[in-house]
DNA sequence: TCTATATGTAAAGTATCATTGTCATAGGAG
DNA sequence: CTCCTATGACAATGATACTTTACATATAGA
């Protein structure tokens, strides 16, 4: 499952630390996100969702 | 995290064995996702979603 | 009553998610 | 060069997600 998460970073100029902090994660599970190494559970993808302010279908992508 | 599962399996009248079959899951996987006793994977989210034509937010509410 | 379908729950096993701790590399600033 | 930040990755551990098998209840129909 692809995801926006880098891109979604840079626009906003946030390190996998600053995103961390928000969703109140630990930075490796940001990054192991970010890297494709796993999926975030449902409750963890709308958190993420509602940092950035947009729908899971607008950052998590059905393709790959 | 609250869903709207049962509500959506009686308007289309399937029962949650058709559903778990739809979905590609045990049956017993529908019932703990519908009785809230966990929530699905983000992947198995989308499916659920794709079965239903809606999204994701559409299913599964960020209340409780 | 007997049978079939639908639903809820439990135990035990495997796979995945998320954690902490650690190491390594790269780039910029002093 | 040294220090700091950012990023990527791995191991070990605990928590969840999902599986199969199984048992229980309720309801509807012949």
């Amino acid at each position: 499952m692809k995801n926006r998460l880098k891109v979604l970073r840079a626009e906003r100029d946030w390190s996998q630390q600053d995103l961390a902090t928000r969703l109140e994660v630990s930075r490796q599970s940001v990054n192991a996100i970010e890297t494709g190494r796993y999926d975030p559970s449902l409750p963890l993808a709308f958190r993420i969702a509602d940092v950035f302010g947009l729908a899971i279908e607008e950052i998590f992508l059905r393709e790959e």
